[in-house]
DNA sequence: GTAATTTTGATGCAATCGCATCTTTTGTCA
DNA sequence: TGACAAAAGATGCGATTGCATCAAAATTAC
């Protein structure tokens, strides 16, 4: 089954880990110097205005964002503390929540946006060609379970 | 200077870190799980032993395992009481360092690469058909610095 | 030559991560 | 039904990360 990987797999691999690393450290930077909470949040805030009811559960969460489970716990912890989110009971599943997007939220949402697209672009966008997005994202599927 | 940007970008830069984090998620894991230290000590010794003298400075270090300052200079703690680097005065330049790889580092190197390699591939290398590595490669090449 | 600036590396401290485990509730199957 | 396994979330604790800052040496400027 195994066998001897050429050195393009290693080479491939070896760049995915630091060009993620690399582009998302830049991000990540110049978001918090402008003030705003790691991009995971608003991813979180995204998700949750995209579903039905401004409302999912932790597991759905969990697999769209590919968080761990107890991560995923703590991010909702921090986020609840600053009222972007509400921890509700789910009333199909006594064991499960909803979270549900608050009005600071949506509004963080709005906000956030303009810098998160302008960083996105100027580290991330900005280096590939038009076709070089669509065709990454083609490769990345594949890895993605 | 900015505008909008389009959803394929965004698209592909999500999946960038989900894909990412995905990955180097399954194989930290499965290298843990099997008594082995996360992959970037891996990534360390082998740049030390294909250095000229088996020995760098941890600036260099930084530089091509794009790793931030003060990551580096504890990552370089933890190897060294594990007896697998060991810090020596630098000759040109008392500010600076050389970290020597020593011979329990070129061991773990030799123990280690059966199962880095089987990781790589079940995790990474598997899902991507076989021109697929090097456009992948292309691609990460414009994020990287 | 000396003062100001930059570079190199270390570290205190707070925040976050990862593992393992726990509780509660659901689902399965005899 | 009743026991047993599986799923959903939370959490204690130790390890790691990130920020800010420090000390020491090299470089630059005047």
């Amino acid at each position: 089954m195994s066998g001897v990987l050429c050195a393009n797999s290693i080479q491939a691999w070896a760049k995915l880990v630091r060009a993620e690393a690399c582009v998302l450290d830049a991000v990540e930077r110049e978001l918090r110097a402008e003030g705003f909470p790691p991009p995971i949040w608003y991813d979180l805030l995204l998700e949750l205005k995209a579903a039905p009811e401004h409302h999912l559960r932790p597991v759905e969460l969990e697999a769209r964002l590919l968080l761990k489970q107890y991560h995923l716990s703590r991010v909702i912890d921090r986020m609840e503390a600053e009222q972007l989110v509400a921890r509700r009971k789910c009333p199909t599943d006594a064991r499960g929540l909803h979270i549900a997007l608050l009005p600071a939220g949506g509004a963080l949402l709005k906000k956030m946006w303009p810098a998160y697209q302008a960083a996105i672009g100027r580290h991330f966008a900005a280096k590939l060609g038009p076709g070089e997005h669509q065709q990454l994202s083609a490769l990345l599927d594949k890895l993605l379970p």
